[in-house]
Parts: C-alpha cells; sequence; structure tokens
DNA sequence: AAGTAAACGAGACGGTACGTCGTGTCTTCCG
DNA sequence: CGGAAGACACGACGTACCGTCTCGTTTACTT
C-alpha cells in the first residue's frame, strides 16, 4: 500500500487528508460530536473514500491517533534506572495527553462491541508500547537494576493503569516528579512472580 | 424537588422499572447498542418519564449501576492485613465485573463533553469507594502494617488501575490469588509519599 | 434543484411511491391521522427523503392532491352553454370530491400559519382551475351567451364557493341536476361588473 | 350535573377564563398552534377542567368562537330590501371576520374524523344563522320583493360559499359595496326552485 | 361550627408524532 | 475510470402535546 508504482497519488493526499482532519477535528468536537460525514465534508472527501479504508470511527481514530503515539525508547544509554524513567516518561506521555483521554475511553466502549477493534486496540495502543517496555526493563533485570523474579507485566500495566485511572478521573498532569516517584517506588520493592497457589515470602 | 405541592408526585413504581430494564438490558445488548427509546418501550413507559429524570443514556445508565455496586467492607475486624485483602477483593468485584467493563468506559467517553457527568461519575462511582478504602488503609498506618509515610491515594489509584487497565484490554479475570498477591506486595514496600521535588530515600 | 451536479440524483420512484402511498392512506385515515411517519413505513422509504422533497404534511399532501384533480376542459365545441355546463361539471368534480373535502380544510387551515403554503394552495389548486374557466367564459361572452358586463370572476367564486359550502357542511353530492340548475340560474342573470360606489341599475 | 350535592361548585370564573383565554390566545397563535396545555397554563386552570367541559380542542374552540359571532338581524323594518342587505351585511362579517378564517377551516378539517363535531359545527355555526335569514328571505317573497319560486336556501348557501370562498383563498375585506352588489345581482335574479328532473324555463 | 365530598391547580403518567441527525450503502456524473 | 457529491433506508434522538390519572387543597353544602 505504500510502494504503489505510478498509481493514483491523490489516494495518498486523500488518506492523509482524512488523517489529519480527523486529529484536528477529534480536537475539536471530541469523539462522540465527531461524525464520518463531518469529516468528508471538511477533508474535501467522498464518505465512500473514508469507508473504503476504515470500517466505522472508531477504525478511523484509532489509525489517526496510532501514528502520533510516541515511541517507547528502547536504546541502551548505560544507566537502567534513567532507561527506566525515560520509558515511564514516554508512558506517560502517552496515557496522560489529552488526545488520549479523549479517545480511549471510546475506543475502548466501541470496541465492546467490536471484537476485531478490541484487538488492534489492545496490539496497536497497548502491546506494541509494553513490549518496547519489557525490552527495557528486563535488560534491568540483567544489570541487577531489579531483581530477577520482578514482574515486568505486572510492573508496566500498574504504572499504565495509574497513569490512565488517574489521567480519566482525576484530570492530572502526570508530571516529571510522579514519574520518578512512581519509578523510584517500584525499583525499591517491585511485584515479585509467584507460583500459583504459593505465597511469596516478603 | 421533594417537597413540590400539588401534581402527582413521582412514580416510583416507573423509577424501579426503568433502573431495572436497564441494567437486563445493558446486560444483554451492551452500551452502544441501547437506546432510551428501547428502554421506555421494554419498561412500558413514556420516554418522556425517563428524560424527566435523567438528562441522557449516560446519566441513566449511571444510576442504574450505581445502585448495584458492592460497598467495601471497613467494619474493624481486628487484622489490618485480612481487612486490606477484603478491600481489594471488593475493588477487584467492582473492577472486574462485566457490567462495569461495559459501562465505565462509554460513560468515562460520554463524560468529556458533559462536565456534570464527569463529576458524578468521579464522586459517586470512584470517590465514594475510594473514601471507604482510605478508612481500612489509615487504620493499617495506625497498627503499624503499612509505614507512616505509605501513600495511600497512590496505592488505591495503582491498585484500581491496575483491576481497570486488565478487565478493560486483557479481559482477564481478577481473581483472588491476584488480589493476595497485589495486596501482599504492595505491604512488603508501599509508595511513599514524597515532598515535591525531594526524593525519596530508597 | 434539477441541475445539482454530481450525487445521486432524487430518486423518481422514491417519489412516486411516496406520492401515491400518501394518497391511498389519506383515503384510509384521513388527513389529521396521516403522518409523515407513517407514509415512510409503508412507502418503504425515509423520513428524511420525505422531509428533502416536502417542507411539511401539508406541502405533501397538496402535491400528492393536485395530480390527481381533473382539468377544466377548455376546447371551442361551438356551443357555449354545453362548454359552460361542462366547465361546472369538472368544478363540482372537484369541489364535490370526498378526497377534496378531506384536505381542502386541512390544507386551508395550516395554510393559516404557513404563508407560503397558503400561496402555493391558492395557485396550483384554485387559481389554475379559474384561470382555464375563464376562457371558456370569456368566450361566451364574445358569443353572446352571457352579457358583455358579466363578471366572470364573481361568477366562478360563487360556483365554487356554494360547491365548497355544500360539500363540507352538507355532505351533498353534486349531481348533474344541480350542475344544470346553477348554470341555467346564472346564464339567466349573471352577477354585473360595477364600478365602485355606483350602483347598478335591477 | 346541575343539583350535585356537597362539593365546591364548577367554578364559572374558570369556564369564563377558560374561553377568553382561549379567543385570545388564538388570535396570537393561530389554531395549530394552540395547546390544551398552553391554554390551561395561561388561563391558571388544570387541563382536566377544560377536558371536563370540552371533548376537544375544537370543540372549545368552537364554543369560544360561537359566542363572538353577532346574530342575524331578523326584525321587520318595512323595507326587505334594506332588510336584505342587513343579513347579507351580518354573513359578511361573520365569514369575512379573521377569526373565523383562522378558525372555521380548523373545525370542518377535524370535524372530517368526528361526526358529533361535525353536526355542532353546522348547527351551531351555519344553520343557525341560516334560519335566521331565511325568515327575512321568505318575508321578502310575502312581499314580492323577491319571486314566489326563489331558491332561498340556495341563495344563502351561495352567498355564504362566496364570502368564505374569498376570505378563505383571497384574504379580500368583504366591504359594504360587495355586500350591496351582491344583493343587488341576487334580487335582479335569483336562483329558483326546480322540479327535480325538469328543466327549469330561463 | 364541624364534617364531608366534589371540583379544583398542578403536573406526572403512557403514548404518538414530530423534525433532525448520523450511519453505512449505492448511484450518478465529473475530471 | 476513480472519486466527490450526496441521495437513499434506517433508526435513535430529544421535544411537544395528547388525554388520563392521581395528588393535596379549597370551597360550599349538610348536619
Amino acid at each position: 500500500m505504500s510502494d504503489e508504482r505510478g498509481g493514483h497519488r491523490r489516494d495518498l493526499d486523500a488518506r492523509e487528508r482524512i488523517l489529519s482532519t480527523t486529529m484536528r477535528m477529534l480536537g475539536v468536537l471530541g469523539y462522540s460530536r465527531l461524525s464520518i460525514g463531518g469529516i468528508a465534508q471538511e477533508a474535501a472527501v467522498g464518505k465512500a473514500t473514508i469507508y473504503r479504508s476504515w470500517a466505522n470511527k472508531a477504525a478511523l481514530v484509532l489509525d489517526a491517533v496510532r501514528v502520533q503515539l510516541p515511541d517507547v525508547p528502547v536504546a541502551d544509554i548505560g544507566d537502567s534506572e534513567e532507561e527506566i524513567v525515560a520509558v515511564a516518561e514516554t508512558l506517560a506521555e502517552i496515557y496522560g495527553s489529552p488526545t488520549v483521554r479523549l479517545v480511549l475511553s471510546a475506543l475502548v466502549s466501541d470496541a465492546a462491541a467490536d471484537p476485531e477493534l478490541a484487538q488492534r486496540l489492545r496490539e496497536e495502543l497497548i502491546d506494541q508500547r509494553k513490549k518496547q517496555s519489557v525490552v527495557v526493563l528486563d535488560r534491568a533485570i540483567d544489570r541487577g537494576t531489579l531483581p530477577p523474579d520482578a514482574d515486568v507485566s505486572t510492573v508496566l500495566d500498574m504504572w499504565a493503569g495509574l497513569m490512565l485511572f488517574r489521567s480519566l478521573f482525576y484530570g492530572v498532569s502526570l508530571d516529571e516528579q510522579f514519574v520518578r516517584d512512581l519509578v523510584s517506588a517500584t525499583l525499591g520493592s517491585p511485584p515479585r512472580t509467584t507460583t500459583r497457589g504459593e505465597r511469596p515470602e516478603t
């Protein structure tokens, strides 16, 4: 789809226009007042052109938002603590952004009736950043910055959950201090993996 | 509103019928396919009767769900650890329930365009349970089960965030083992309150 | 409206279906029980499709009725008296028909609050037939069947008024005898044009 | 209904207030925008109080209008021509009044689905004035001002029809000159009664 | 004077229809 | 011949009235 030869250059323009118009109107109107017809009109595009590429409003918005989100920095800079802070700051940037606040709940809501959307939502927004983050935390275990039995997945879900929870319900900004405190507390004593049915020693 | 003079008092039967019909249809149809008109028809009620008491679908569903949610047990049973486990299990029951999964994201989404709904959502669903939980955790601090500088609010938000995150995106069941592990890890080394700008010692 | 560029042209089938369904339901239900929603459902058409072409029920019914009404015969058949009888019979057919009885009063009533409807009603239902009738009566003046100062407009309004009045309030059938008597009486001594303020000699 | 024992008798003030409020609002809003609820509120009266006395909006308006209409003068003043002009002027006042223009068509329209209303409408508005008028025209026959075989009923229906027709569709004022001309033309050569099936000689 | 019962204002109730909007599909015509 | 323009069937929205009903309250007659 990106290597078409000689094809209609206009297609890409249209696609681009649709996505950027979507983001712009999303900011202005919010998700619920956003309509496919409105986007089509604003982007000077036929509605059918949108439906040709996206099944519904949710899929379109998911695509539009996805490309705007920053990647998690996975580069090895020698200091695991600093790497982890960078990871957490990126997560905070994602989960604390006004756009994600506007969109994520709506997508989750729509996903309840659309399993395919649910899968794409999890894979493209959540799991992708999580996999990148896991790389950094696993390296921290190798270096001894985190204990060998640290439950990396739970750590990350807990961070994301806390960030999302506070962003959605309290609208607080997730500032640098919040992130550093969160990382510090976790590094000090992360949740450990447990064998089912067996209580870990504390 | 309750002491108006003259006129036919609000028919409590109708109110009851609306709320229970709402819950029943919510389970069958999900939030997005739920419609005010459908509820009215099913409950043998005029649409106006619904709109007289609730501004929109979200407010109605919020009311219907609210009364179904369990309260957090705050009773002093002597053992703070068991009390905390009970708290966490109730939170898991709330945030892990299929109904909440169906509804919460939709309400949060609608709340983005309706500040009054946002406030009611936070106050009646989130803050109320949180206040009850805080009572138990504060008692644990008094007893020494938790250190004096434990950041109770963050502990609770982290728990709720983790539960909600996993429920929404992974659809996992929040079983007893999960809850006990979560509590254990937190009791072992909870996040501490920090003075802004000052790094806590780890 | 007919030369718009692009887009799906107004579906003439739908238009046709709407008008015929309107006439059919009008006969069954009468004007007041007729509803736009009901017509839409029966014609397998969206309500919006009706509202796209007609501003309200009255405009729709006016259109539906208009095309069903017979034209006044204006052909020169040599005998003015017979021509006039034919004119009067057509007027009687119009003003005496059950459909017109059902519709005209309702349209007039609605027209009280809708000047545009009032104009269309007069132009398309009343004036058009009247203009045709005037042609025949003017020819009768030329031929000497009517006196040169016969007040053609008043004659026609009096006929229409009488027919409508009896149809609306007495529900009588306007049969052939009634029409011939009416024409005879009028031919014998029609109302004359008068100069304002000047009494005609009787 | 008049010998009920005990309790609060029908509040005649209320009845009066309802009728006058109806007339006032009718002038302001027109018939279609007039609502029972609106009248009740404006007259500081419960809706049930209105429904207790009138079956529907049409019956209420009919009552309100009826009492406002002038009676036809039937007094013998010696000169039949002047008497007839007075009759015609009263009819013109009735059929040409803005209120009747507003109301009559609406009532006729509603009457199509309500035979009882239809009867009351004809009896109380039409026939009553007509009977009074017939007295005057019959006297004119006795005096020789009109020929013995003049069809009095048709004369009156023709007048009323013409007046109503012009009032409804052309909104013209029915001035004194119009009335005198109409009477003159009719006196000169009124429609005659005919035996059914037999052509009258002209 | 106290008791009582109908009629009252108010307005909530179950409904019906309104006119608007958004959806996702389909058709027509332009460049 | 691909795409904008937008008409289409559908169905939910939130509003306005309808005509019925159920409340307390206010009389005016009865005892």
